[in-house]
Parts: C-alpha cells; sequence; structure tokens
DNA sequence: GTAGCCTTGAGG
DNA sequence: CCTCAAGGCTAC
C-alpha cells in the first residue's frame, strides 16, 4: 500500500544506463534516448559506424556512435511503430494497456521481493508476461495497415525487455503438457470416478490413504513411484507449522509491545493473509512440477 | 545533433 | 479532471 506510483523510474535506461524518465516507445528510458530514438525515426537517418558496429553505449558515450546507439534502441525493444507518421501530438497510443500491464508486474515483483526477500532474477519466473501481441496504429485516429509486432520480440542480451519471454529455471523437454514425466509410465486413480486418462495430469489421482499410484501403460499393473511420492510429500506443508509461523511472524513484528491492545483486527488480518500468501508462493517454487510448467 | 523541459490530448 | 506518453522547442 505503500508503493508509489513512480516505483519502477528508479529504473537505469536499458539503451545507455542514465535515469528513466518513463515509458517511451515501447519501453522504460531515459529522456535523452527518448529523443534520440525519435529524430532517428522521423527523420530518416541513416548512420555509419566506425569501428565493428559493436561500441558500448553508457551514458557517458552514447554520442559517439548513433549507429550503435540506435541498433541498440531496437535490439533492447523500443518500437518504430510507436513513432507517429502524422507527428501527431499528445493522445495516448495501443501501448497503454501494455505499460499498465507491465507497471503491475514490477510492482507485483517489488512487492514479493520485499516482503519475502526472495531472489525471483534467480529462479524461476513467477510473473508472466503479457501474452497478448499488441497491434499498433501510427496514427490514433482510426486503423491502418501496420505490421504486427513479431510473437516474440529479440530478447535484449543487455537491459530489460518486459515482452520477452524468459523461464530461467525451465528444463525443455523434460515435460511437455498431456505427457508424462516418467516415460512410459502413466499416472493414473484408482478410484473408478475420478478421472484416470493415460498420460494427463488430470489422470493424477491419490488413493483414500492418499498414496499416489502409477501405473506402467503397457501392463496395466499398479505400482507406487517412490520418487515422485517422496518429492510431492517433501512439498507438503504441515498446517501447524504455518501456523506457528504466522504467529511467530506477527509476534516478532510488534516485539515486545502490548501490541495486540494496539493493532487493528483488519491489520492483523491483512499480515496473516500476507504471511499466508508467502506460504503458497514457497510451496508453489519447492513443487516439482513448477519447474517443469510452461509459460504459456 | 543533443538533451532537458514544455505542450498536447486521448483515455481512464 | 488527471495522467502520461506522444511531439515540439531551444539552449548548448
Amino acid at each position: 500500500m505503500d508503493y508509489t506510483y513512480d516505483v519502477d523510474l528508479d529504473e537505469l535506461c536499458p539503451v545507455c544506463g542514465d535515469k528513466v524518465s518513463g515509458y517511451h516507445y515501447g519501453l522504460l528510458t531515459c529522456e535523452s534516448c527518448k529523443g534520440f530514438f525519435k529524430r532517428t525515426v522521423q527523420n530518416n537517418k541513416r548512420y555509419n559506424c566506425a569501428e565493428n558496429q559493436d561500441c558500448k553505449i553508457d551514458k557517458t558515450q552514447r554520442k559517439r556512435c548513433p549507429f550503435c546507439r540506435f541498433q541498440k534502441c531496437i535490439t533492447v525493444g523500443m518500437r518504430l511503430e510507436a513513432v507517429r507518421a502524422d507527428r501527431m501530438r499528445g493522445g495516448r497510443n495501443k501501448f497503454g494497456p501494455m505499460y499498465k500491464q507491465d507497471r503491475a508486474l514490477k510492482q507485483q515483483k517489488k512487492a514479493l521481493i520485499r516482503a519475502t526477500g526472495l531472489k525471483l532474477e534467480s529462479g524461476p519466473l513467477l510473473l508472466i508476461p503479457p501474452q497478448t501481441n499488441y497491434t499498433f496504429n501510427a496514427s490514433p485516429h482510426g486503423p491502418s495497415p501496420m505490421p504486427k509486432a513479431p510473437a516474440q520480440p529479440l530478447q535484449a542480451p543487455l537491459g530489460y525487455n518486459p515482452f520477452a519471454v524468459s523461464v530461467p529455471g525451465a528444463l525443455p523437454g523434460l515435460y511437455q503438457y498431456g505427457t508424462s514425466i516418467l516415460p512410459n509410465w502413466a499416472i493414473k486413480s484408482e478410484m473408478s470416478d475420478r478421472s484416470n486418462s493415460p498420460g494427463s495430469l488430470a489422470g493424477l489421482g491419490f488413493q483414500d490413504g492418499g498414496c499416489l499410484s502409477v501405473s506402467p501403460q503397457q501392463h496395466g499393473a499398479v505400482t507406487t513411484a517412490p520418487v515422485l511420492e517422496r518429492e510431492l510429500l517433501h512439498c507438503e506443508v504441515d498446517e501447524a507449522q504455518v501456523q506457528a509461523r504466522i504467529l511467530e511472524h506477527l509476534q516478532q513484528e510488534q516485539g515486545g509491545r502490548d501490541w495486540l491492545d494496539r493493532i487493528s483486527v483488519f491489520s492483523v488480518m491483512c499480515r496473516m493473509a500476507d504471511q499466508t500468501l508467502f506460504s503458497v508462493v514457497d510451496w508453489a517454487r519447492s513443487c516439482i512440477f513448477f519447474k517443469e510448467l510452461r509459460v504459456g
């Protein structure tokens, strides 16, 4: 609740590292790179590089090579389509919802990092980037034939492209939706009234005792899968532990004060909800299927 | 040509 | 009415 709207303006420009002044032409950039990009596109400028087209672009050297600077603008995700052909001022374009979603994702990420200390950058990506393919018309007045943005734009080697899909923790090829992680094995339920479609997650069931059973596809004989079972049981959280953790957190936060007299019921409920959410996140991250989840 | 500040105006 | 991402202006 105490996050300011400009929470992401402390970020650095993905082109030159200068201070970001807002969303410009598709992503957060500084004022100078915004102006540079605008001039280049509006005036249809062509630059040449005196070196090997790999000049370092930072705040102090960004004027040296406009060729490499513009190349970097494109690489990090600045959109040519956002420069208006008719030069109309003001108003909004179709990137608006994209900016909004990106801003919300960043706030969500920061809130989680602040609250839990989780380092999301190094682990599997919790925050799903926008899936929408935004099409954009150069003029805000009525449609005009413009190229559609690519489904998976170039991912910047440097800087941050909010629209590129990245799943650092994914294990490609190990799990495909609708196929078992165990080759030639189908997970099935022994309960006749439950789904038992071979090889699908819908068929993942538990016996009455809570024991997962897995059967070889070709034999149909029921055999336990100790590894999978152990992994799943390992993820299970003891409810008493969660309760104790929430209580401990509340007490720690209030120190030695007579907090029951001071704190409002609503505040306590909010903090309990916070801790419950963090427990859910912890559980999800430790779940063996989490890393195999596909962004789509 | 650059970059900081100003003006504009659709959308919420 | 306010926001904020466009284009414009201008000192350097």
